[in-house]
DNA sequence: TGTCGATTTCTTGTCGACAAATAAAATGCA
DNA sequence: TGCATTTTATTTGTCGACAAGAAATCGACA
């Protein structure tokens, strides 16, 4: 056997393995493939990805800085729950956060900033064609988080993508059950967003935003309160 | 030597050691101890603390996940810059914050959140008639956090805590050179804020929480000129 | 059979050491 | 002497192992 140079080779850059483990990870988090409490153990993530619990535990502190996990100390560390007794909050801060970033879109974009802002809507709406609520999921949230960078506030920006991944679990959460299509509407609002950050009218950007977070929320309560009505109903 | 019991004894909990390397560098950090651009070597800290590194790397992991340190891969990690260039920015959200919570606590705060929010504006005003620079600059930011904590959002408070941070800091930088003190006017109008907050008036609050932040802006502007002026005299 | 306490098991936090990557120093050559 | 290249040194990223803390299991006793 010639093992001496294909054996033992861990194939991978030095540094890169935190990175690979924390995206995916993120990922498995906001998808609901690990919904809230699912236990993360150490070592099990160890052995799955050929590597000691070293860069796994980085990885582990960084997702709890960003409040994805939590961690009890000497005990287990699982998913961060979601907090429905206080949904009021996050939806104070969701709407606050798409008026805020898409009246700074409008007052400080540059041309290349509506390319890519366009091409995520475009993503967008070929999602509502084909009605695949998850794909509408990710990319609107990306759409709104590429205007947010528009807007050129970082502090903005890290507290809006930080809502939009809490976002992306509610409805993920709710789109399990429900098949339910995201209106056409969306799409359409989306375009005259587009259109006032390009006019840089910062006043109907905002006003925009506010209605369109608006009906998200109530979207979101919608499906809330039917949810409830069903375990009421149980 | 009876050294068999009280020799290599760590003499600190399990768990303790991260929190405190935290600590203790959070502080340095805000206080400009470690003024930014500083290199942080870690098997320093390490002696310092008199534990391995792997304690201490969950703390820098930690801090920079809340960007007071800068990490570049292979290389040295040192003590996170402050954008001049871009202050704009942070002058936009150190407003809107400043709103949005005084808003929140005059919504949402209970009688014990007066209590301690009043506790801290004891100490700031202690600060001022004292004229200690720096522990108004401290207590100041101590008696924002609490109205924010009062206005229950868990998003707007850990932001506004972020930007109170960097704020620290750069008030620190200013303080350092000038012993400019902060007027006594600044305590009464953190008398007035309670007021409306105590009595509930949600746009008192906003607007009397947009002028006060709208001057702090404007006095850390002016400090900013006059360093200016006297770089181009240099 | 149920409850309390001791023991075992399992997970986490810490350690010391090694290896990779980069910076600094030293060497060779024109 | 100046520049390029090799060598050394320093620092970071990763590893395997051990110890502490908490939960689970087991057993003794009422």
């Amino acid at each position: 056997m010639t093992d001496t140079e294909t054996n033992s080779v861990p194939e991978r850059k030095r540094g890169s393995g935190v990175k690979m483990v924390y995206d995916l990870l993120r990922d498995e988090i906001l998808d609901l493939v690990l919904p809230p409490g699912s236990p993360i153990d150490e070592v099990q993530l160890a052995e799955r990805f050929k590597m000691s619990r070293t860069p796994i535990r980085e990885a582990l502190v960084r997702l709890a800085g960003e409040g994805l996990i939590d961690t009890l100390p000497n005990r287990s560390t699982m998913v961060a729950n979601i907090d429905f007794l206080n949904m009021h909050t996050f939806f104070d801060a969701l709407v606050l956060m798409y008026r805020v970033t898409t009246r700074l879109a409008a007052q400080y974009h540059r041309p290349e900033d509506l390319q890519v802002i366009r091409a995520h809507q475009a993503e967008f709406a070929a999602a509502v064609q084909a009605q695949d609520a998850l794909a509408m999921i990710a990319t609107n949230a990306a759409f709104h988080s590429a205007i947010a960078e528009a807007g050129r506030n970082p502090y903005f920006v890290a507290l809006f993508n930080r809502i939009l991944d809490e976002g992306r679990r509610i409805l993920r959460l709710y789109y399990q059950s429900y098949e339910d299509r995201l209106p056409q509407q969306y799409v359409d609002e989306h375009e005259e967003i587009i259109a006032v950050i390009a006019a840089r009218d910062t006043e109907a950007a905002d006003r925009l935003a506010k209605t369109h977070a608006e009906q998200i929320v109530h979207q979101i309560q919608k499906l809330f309160t039917r949810e409830q009505r069903l375990d009421i109903a149980l």
